[in-house]
DNA sequence: CCTACCGATCGGTAGG
DNA sequence: CCTACCGATCGGTAGG
């Protein structure tokens, strides 16, 4: 007989639960005890599977990172060549994950850097290499694309996509999504 | 004898900690222990200024709000007129502000709106209300300086900013100033 | 404004 | 993986 779902308990299956609750709770916010018993574990149970909170933290990031490449950028690479095309595409693409609530809280990256930007650590250092990742991904696809300035226009590119799931966010305002195509047709004609 | 600076105690002197606190821990993390031995208080005496934690945090976005318009944007009222260089003034002053790390952790609205956009309540409204006052500023001076489409201006000039100050803070990274001041030239030739 | 306290929950440990 | 527990801290209350 086939699972339906992956089996509870795996490291995998509490990952994926530990990303929601950290995008609505904050990486803070998601506690061992909750997570434990959303998960139907003892609370020492699940603990084991860390060590400490922090390694959680951290492994929530990894996890939230591999789910990012999986659904945004592995796609694009697929249906696409280099060139301005994919770099078209890794902004739809994008945009419609923003705007898609993957997860319950929103954009993970979003929060969690937010939340941890003051806070020296492995935790924060985890958030940042996610996000220059991300960014170094936009700026090598808009050199690919013949851009003049691909780091400028990463830059850009990427904070009108974060400005509309900023609001969308805060407000419940699609339209924002709608505001950045339209600043992004402008940078990308 | 004049005193140097406010008396400790007053509702005024533990909310400007207040405001300091959240910005690098949360609004959740501002916690009534905390903020009263800071303020050396006892944590009741503290609580009787507020009533409960729900008041202390509302408390706190409304002073953060007063001081975000005592500190950028009336001192533009006063030294513009309307019109195209109120617009660009009120831009160049917020940019200085995110610049200028006026709070320890940051801006503190990027990280209030990202803390409680998925948590409904009193508390989110509070901060919907003050970013969404100051949208529409930015939108009433955009149409004032003769705009062809206001909205859609107030949308690019935040989120370039708010770009910028996202990884300012992840990253320690002044160069994204630049690079939202210069996408900011673009809009506003 | 204070001391003293409440029940709940936190991260984490002991021992199995 | 479990039960049972630790000290610390949380928001909040009683009583003065």
């Amino acid at each position: 007989m086939a699972t339906k779902t992956k089996p509870p308990g795996t490291r995998e299956a509490i990952l994926e639960r530990a990303v929601d609750l950290a995008s609505t709770e904050g990486l803070e916010g998601l506690t061992i005890g909750r997570l434990a018993s959303d998960m139907g574990l003892s609370k020492s149970g699940l603990f084991g599977h860390f060590g400490s909170k922090e390694e959680l933290q951290i492994a929530t990031i990894e996890h939230a990172a591999r789910r990012f490449v999986g659904e945004v950028v592995e796609p694009v690479y697929r249906s696409t060549v280099e060139g301005p095309e994919r770099l078209r595409a890794l902004v739809d693409r994008y945009l419609d994950h923003l705007e898609g609530e993957v997860f319950p809280g929103g954009c993970f990256w979003a929060a969690a850097s937010a939340e941890f930007d003051g806070r020296p650590g492995p935790v924060r250092d985890r958030v940042r290499d996610g996000t220059a990742a991300w960014l170094a991904e936009l700026e090598r696809q808009a050199d690919a694309a013949g851009a003049e300035d691909p780091h400028q226009l990463a830059f850009e590119l990427h904070a009108l996509a974060a400005g509309a799931n900023q609001r969308f966010q805060l407000f419940g305002d699609r339209e924002a999504f709608d505001q950045a195509r339209r600043g992004i047709a402008r940078l990308l004609p």
